[in-house]
DNA sequence: AGGGTTCAGTCAACATTGTTGACAATGATG
DNA sequence: CATCATTGTCAACAATGTTGACTGAACCCT
């Protein structure tokens, strides 16, 4: 069942598949951008008619739900607890970054749905336990699972859709270092002053340095 | 010249501007969704063209940008920086939630660009001095600015696209209930008798929390 | 004032997009 | 063999962003 040995199904008209199709919205999306990802286009990747998809998926909604649920499950592969809670949070944490990171275009447009299918189900139950045996409430571990999980959704299909606009219009990416170093200095001191340290950090240290303060957060409400 | 009582949604056809524009797109985002907002809907509702639009924004991008900063001057207004610097930065971070998400559909499409405008001046430049002042060095001050401000747009802009989307598709909104409750107990243990806590947290709560969390992890690193 | 130039709004048109309904091939089932 | 569901194909529709030509008014410089 679990598509191991993906061979090359490509190229072929016949024989579509979720499976394929998923495939091929991946590869088109980060060869040629999100915006590519269209019936059409598709479609002539896979040497199909564009309208062969409506068989697989009734609406172009629920192959994105079908995209985020790969992104998921490619978070949670190979995945094993380990025996620091606060090691094993933060390494969910950042496979799901990871995963999601890995198809930015994908990401930008996924990480805002519940797909409420296995691989999501596996990756909630899988941090609600490892709070659970950490020492924390019913009550407590929800409330924090819903923090990290949310924190990592909404963090990564931000830095997601801004390196996809990045890539297309270059403005937005240089902004940060061109638009504060223009600042009028009697106006924005500060800002001016900070242009040259802005840029150098870069949204990998940013998130880190942020999950950092979050666990430590957490980790002084532990009770006991 | 600035239409202040702009009451009557349907004006007369001339006197565009920057301003009215940016009204009326705020406006028909509100009623109509985020889906709504078109040239040609915007048009209609102006009673003008609807390529009219591009006598006064070069590209549906450069209106997205307008909105955005926009909604940044909403949430710098009246805005007074107080005697604690840890509540200074909350109410800032707050301020900038509540004026996104007072026009969510909007918010989801202008949460992630940099308009480098105005009023995105003036926030960073707030914040930036409102660190230094409690007494974190320069590079450490733009570190904090950064993870704060990163924190407030992502999270803000995907609880806007979940209220965007679930407007639309109210699946997506009771999947968190229904989805969790309908969890297989003997493979997701957790999750299934966590279902009943689950919904009970809002994204207000959510925010809220995880935004505490973040503060005492600075609060922390405060040197001296 | 008069002539020229720019601005602001209008109209028609084009290429793309998601989506639908009718039709054809193919393989399984009775 | 006949029947039926599945899967792919074709043509078409409404809606979207965007462009170029055209029009009328306002403004500026003699």
């Amino acid at each position: 069942m679990a598509g191991t040995g993906t061979s090359a199904p490509r190229q072929r008209a016949k024989g579509l598949s979720r499976e394929v199709i998923v495939d091929a919205c991946l590869q088109l999306a980060d060869e040629a951008g999100g915006s590519a990802l269209t019936f059409r286009r598709i479609g002539q990747l896979l040497g199909a008619d564009p309208t062969a998809l409506y068989r697989h998926f009734k609406d172009k909604d629920e192959l994105l739900l079908a995209l985020a649920d790969r992104l998921i499950g490619d978070a949670l592969r190979d995945f094993e607890p380990g025996p620091s809670w606060r090691d094993t949070i933060k390494d969910l944490v950042v496979r799901g970054r990871r995963a999601y990171l890995a198809h930015p275009q994908v990401a930008a447009l996924a990480a805002v749905r519940v797909t409420r299918q296995e691989s999501e189900m596996q990756f909630i139950e899988t941090m609600l336990s490892t709070l659970r045996q950490a020492g924390f409430g019913r009550d407590d571990a929800v409330r924090i699972y819903r923090a990290c999980a949310d924190f990592m959704l909404a963090w990564t299909g931000f830095g997601a859709a801004l390196k996809s606009l990045g890539e297309k219009s270059e403005a937005d990416n240089r902004a940060w270092a061109e638009a504060y170093a223009q600042a009028p200095a009697d106006r924005f001191p500060n800002a001016a002053a900070s242009a040259a340290a802005m840029p150098g950090i870069s949204d990998e240290e940013n998130f880190a340095f942020a999950l950092d303060l979050l666990l430590d957060g957490i980790e002084a409400r532990l009770p006991g």
